[in-house]
DNA sequence: ACTCTTTGATTGAATAATCATTCGGTTTTT
DNA sequence: AAAAACCGAATGATTATTCAATCAAAGAGT
């Protein structure tokens, strides 16, 4: 077993245990047991449990960057673009139900409130931001705060993630295609 | 001190601690402290923990309720019912910040799950549904589930609470205005 | 090839803190 | 005086974290 392997186990099964039953409910020995692991090489990769959140966390966004910038084309018009950041998101999310409920535990943790604000005021330059600039430049958009932009294209994003995790409905790719476009009826003038 | 004072104190607790530090960061000793009650006296109007905050979230939700059917006209178009209701929401949740931080806790956790499945299974009462139910009927809304018009309303909605009071953005009555307008304009068609 | 040594990885039992819950007794209300 | 509300120390289970002991691998010297 190579150097990182156990560190990568621990972070999925940090990731499932979470996923499943809240932070509350996720102790490190269980989070060992899940990883095939002695609960003392946690901390061999990680100072404390919630460096391990961080990390996690941390590790599941790269993921999901990484699955939006894949068939990103810089070049399309501002509304392709976003139609096709809203598919992935949704798609990437509800591929993997147990990413999802994490980064919704964690967002809503006092983990995420630091991580949140700086997203919002230190990064200008990451595929979303330089859209909506674009967008506004342009004059499609609604002149509204840029968190406001946000909301209204990520909160029923992962609203219906959501609700198609909980069984409440069963998203397809028509489905997904109306609500993204939806969003967009929002934000355009 | 009367019979449900000190009941309501330990709520009130309850929603302080939970909204601050999540379950998981809400021992029943603290929850007692700031309450100002004992650690025993709890279990006197509660069987658990699980129960108390299972009461506390159903006494936000009968505050919330009442708030939005305050000024609520039956009469009213449907459009200007549903910016009643945005407005309402709106200003209910970041009236009191405690309010909305344990509602989204409680709807993430695995206390929630179960609440939300009825919600939207059962009841089909509920002010809400029956607008959304009129409106479709009136042909003024894109034909989509309701769970994803739940999500194309209330998702920007709760998200743009929460960017205010984690202080990403400062609502006022305009913005507020102009947010829930956006929704209606994702929902109409 | 064979030992000795070093280094880092891994273990799991021990520790000390914290948790939800209980209960015998006290106070308050009726 | 009976009943209900209330208290808070005690209980037993669980927790994050530590640490002394083992293990595996990789040279270094012979």
């Amino acid at each position: 077993m190579q150097h990182t392997d156990k560190r990568m186990a621990v972070i999925l099964a940090a990731m499932e245990l979470v996923a499943e039953n809240g932070f509350h409910g996720s102790p490190m020995s269980g989070i060992a047991k899940r990883a095939g692991v002695a609960a003392g090489t946690i901390y061999h990769y990680f100072e404390s449990k919630d460096a391990l959140i961080e990390a996690t966390y941390a590790h599941l966004e790269e993921l999901l960057i990484e699955s939006i910038r894949q068939g990103y084309c810089e070049d399309s018009s501002v509304q392709e673009r976003f139609l096709h950041i809203g598919r992935a998101l949704v798609n990437s999310l509800i591929a993997f139900p147990m990413k999802f409920r994490f980064i919704e535990q964690f967002h809503i943790s006092p983990y995420g409130v630091a991580s949140r604000r700086e997203r919002l005021l230190g990064k200008k330059d990451d595929l979303v931001t330089l859209l909506f600039e674009d967008a506004r430049q342009q004059g499609l958009i609604k002149k509204l705060p840029l968190p406001v932009v946000f909301a209204l294209t990520f909160g029923p994003l992962l609203a219906i993630c959501r609700d198609h995790i909980f069984g409440l409905i069963t998203l397809d790719d028509l489905l997904i295609e109306k609500t993204v476009k939806a969003c967009w009826d929002a934000l355009k003038r």
